[in-house]
DNA sequence: CTCGCGAGTTTTTTT
DNA sequence: AACTCGCGAG
């Protein structure tokens, strides 16, 4: 036990060792949570004040899950299989499968993943005639995701206006389709979880008597509805309930847009009397200047639970800054400090690319790629979601469940057999009247269309016989070739990797056959370990990415960058529109998210720092032109160093051309230019303005002109002010100077 | 019914 | 720039 509490500060040997109450550990980046949490858990069990199976540990990613595990494994002598450690869809999944009757669902059900659901909302609106137009299905599934996370059923829903009501059908005419064809979103995992404990009471006392100790990590990003399921656990946190270790940083949430709930941990703290609140404050990953650099940024925040890092492992070096003359030329300079660094002896996978949002991995990969250097990117494309993959897991979804509408639609004419529309437009119609399946609608049809349904048909049933008693690898490797897909794929010209992936799913189904005897908790009966393995396609999109052990550089969003940490870490696009982004620019609460962003950003560094902007980039095919992120002017000018000239004349102004450095290569296009062509405006605006020229307002102050239209009279200009907006200007009314 | 082309739209972030 | 969707020809 003693080696337990080795060399920890006194701050977490306090939160470790807390009695069994509730407790709020606020833990600041690098500042050792993860480490509290699992080492709480140990010590737990050590001192006999838990047995395993009294706890329940929650966390937001698998890999955070398995984490810990692993962690608690090697810290324990014991067995630690009995404890229940996983993300909160993990859990629920588990709960609803022991007790599907009492949830009303059958055990088999399946889970649709966001791409899923988007296709299950075209697919209702679809058969009921709905106009796509007035109800797009995105907005549409966010609005049901909204109501389901804030734990509404659709009657629930306080709908006053006409629109809103509208919305309201279409969400219980999802429901209905859902329960039909026997499927559950990811929404639906954590509220039907919650409603079966809070009316069944025999199974809530059950689970509150079984868990005693609930730990929950990254707390700051639950939402209402996860709270609630906690608190519902936890029994409200009355005399014998179990006791609530929750652990986070308000600092670090950046999760509000799907529903986290920061306030949650203030109504934890006053719902719970938290007694027990401990701010771990000392970092153990960066350096001094680049901890202050955080901490200025993160300052500028209102409403903070309050927390400042400190360090005793020096300044360290001066955070670098790099002014690009374009997104091109950033990629450039980026990929040869790399290599510098590399030469200098840094391992690759020591060094992270971060930026705000997917679409700018494009330009670093093809700099990287052209330099030879290896990478991998975090993110894009998972491999569970590669089109050839959900193929084949949609038939074996039929097998599990032919119920599952979803999966039917998606390959019922894939590889293509002769069904179309029209036939697929009368199943369509006679699952409506009969009430049931597309797959169990089959019979009632005659004609033609009943006769190529039929032999789909044929085919899933006989896949289903065919695979009963086959290993799970064996019975992928036969639904491949029996379905046709290997044969399709085979030719067609691109088709190479697309085979790859496929053979790369028997592999995950071996992976997955090889933990599920480990972990010994299988379902019985033909085609359980299939449902199982399905699930966990669509719980753990798969990280199945290339050469996990390579040496390679690390790309990904600063999103997926949190919980993570490396020796270098370079933030590219640092500029107004993109980081903050400009859908966050216009309210305090978003901005305030893109600052908690950025400051997650920053404290993955722990030795160098790198920040750069650009003054134009591509994006969405059109040549954009940016002002600095005003982030940047957060971090005190003292722990600086510009690898550029500063250029206080505004901030990145388009039209400097040559201010990239001196970086920017003879040859390479001119950005303006290529703006003018593309957007067909005139060269030259009157008074000499043109796309990408800096010019001053005497209300919204420096701005970059990023667009015009029209001409003479009509002329307008819509200039990007930064914090003061992007405005659409009348020229022969604004007043404006070029700067 | 299938395939190919062109128009139109998109993107913030993800369990 | 890349992807999806709808339309028309075969």
């Amino acid at each position: 036990m003693s080696n337990l509490l080795a060399n920890l500060n006194e701050q977490q040997h306090q939160a470790v060792t807390l009695p069994s109450q509730h407790a709020l550990i606020l833990a600041g980046a690098g500042s050792g949570k993860t480490r509290v949490l699992t080492t709480r858990i140990a010590w737990l069990v050590q001192s006999g004040q838990a047995s395993p199976a009294e706890i329940l540990a929650v966390t937001f990613t698998n890999k955070a899950a398995k984490e810990m595990h692993a962690r608690l494994a090697a810290m324990l002598p014991i067995n630690t299989r009995s404890m229940w450690i996983g993300t909160f869809h993990g859990l629920c999944n588990r709960l609803l499968r022991a007790h599907h009757r009492d949830a009303g669902l059958p055990q088999l059900f399946q889970i649709l993943d966001s791409g899923d659901q988007l296709a299950a909302i075209k697919r209702l609106l679809k058969t009921l005639n709905v106009d796509d137009e007035k109800f797009p299905p995105r907005e549409l599934q966010h609005f049901i995701n909204g109501q389901k996370e804030a734990g509404f059923r659709p009657h629930a829903v306080e709908a006053w206006d006409e629109f809103t009501r509208q919305r309201v059908q279409l969400y219980q005419e999802y429901e209905a389709q859902c329960q039909r064809e026997s499927v559950v979103d990811f929404a639906e995992l954590l509220l039907r979880t919650y409603e079966l404990l809070e009316r069944n009471e025999p199974i809530r006392r059950h689970y509150q008597r079984r868990f005693r100790h609930i730990l929950v990590d990254e707390f700051q990003d639950t939402n209402v509805l996860q709270y609630r399921w906690l608190k519902l656990l936890a029994d409200e946190g009355r005399e014998g309930g179990a006791s609530l270790f929750c652990v986070g940083d308000d600092d670090q949430s950046i999760y509000r847009f799907r529903g986290a709930e920061v306030g949650n941990m203030r109504d934890f703290e006053r719902e719970f009397r938290v007694q027990n609140v401990i701010r771990l404050e000392q970092n153990y990953r960066s350096r001094g200047n680049i901890l202050d650099a955080a901490n200025a940024i993160i300052r500028n925040n209102s409403d903070r639970l309050g927390k400042n890092l400190w360090t005793d492992q020096g300044a360290g070096e001066p955070i670098r800054v790099f002014e690009a003359f374009s997104d091109a030329d950033e990629a450039r300079w980026l990929v040869d400090e790399v290599r510098g660094l590399v030469r200098d002896g840094a391992l690759r996978s020591e060094i992270a690319l971060l930026y705000r949002s997917n679409a700018q991995s494009r330009v670093l990969e093809h700099q990287l790629f052209t330099a030879g250097v290896p990478y991998r990117v975090y993110g894009g494309l998972r491999f569970f979601e590669r089109q050839e993959i959900k193929h084949a897991l949609a038939y074996l979804r039929l097998i599990a469940n032919p119920d599952d509408d979803t999966a039917f639609a998606r390959v019922v004419n894939f590889p293509t057999r002769g069904i179309g529309a029209r036939s697929l437009e009368a199943l369509q119609d006679a699952a409506r009247t009969y009430n049931t399946s597309l797959y169990a609608t089959v019979p009632h049809l005659s004609g033609k269309a009943g006769t190529v349904l039929a032999q789909f048909v044929r085919l899933v049933e006989d896949l289903r016989r065919d695979t009963a008693r086959l290993p799970l690898p064996e019975l992928i490797d036969h639904v491949l070739d029996a379905s046709g897909l290997r044969a399709h794929y085979k030719s067609e010209k691109e088709g190479q990797e697309r085979l790859e992936n496929l053979d790369e799913l028997l592999g995950a189904g071996s992976n997955f056959v090889a933990e599920a005897q480990a972990d010994a908790e299988v379902l019985a009966g033909d085609h359980a370990l299939l449902a199982d393995f399905l699930a966990h396609a669509s719980l753990e999109a798969g990280d199945h990415q290339a050469d996990q052990g390579a040496d390679a550089v690390q790309l990904m969003t600063v999103h997926s960058a949190k919980g993570l940490e490396f020796n270098v870490v370079f933030v590219s696009g640092l500029e107004e529109g993109l980081f903050p982004h400009e859908n966050s620019i216009l309210e305090a609460e978003g901005l305030e998210e893109e600052r908690r962003l950025m400051y997650v950003a920053v404290t993955r560094a722990r030795e160098r720092l790198y920040l750069s902007f650009a003054q134009s980039r591509m994006l969405h095919g059109q040549t954009r032109y940016n002002l600095r992120s005003r982030f940047l002017e957060e971090i005190p000018a003292g722990l600086v160093k510009w690898l550029t000239p500063p250029n206080p004349r505004s901030m990145a102004g388009g039209a400097l051309a040559g201010m990239g450095g001196g970086y920017f290569k003879p040859g390479a296009s001119v950005a303006p230019v290529a703006a003018r062509q593309a957007r067909g405006t005139s060269a030259h605006l009157p008074n000499g303005l043109r796309i990408g020229q800096s010019v001053a307002h005497a209300k919204f102050g420096q701005g970059v002109i990023v667009a015009a239209e029209g001409s003479g009279s009509d002329a307008k200009v819509q200039i990007n002010f930064g914090p003061a907006g992007v405005k659409w200007l009348l020229l022969a009314v604004a007043k404006l100077e070029p700067v």
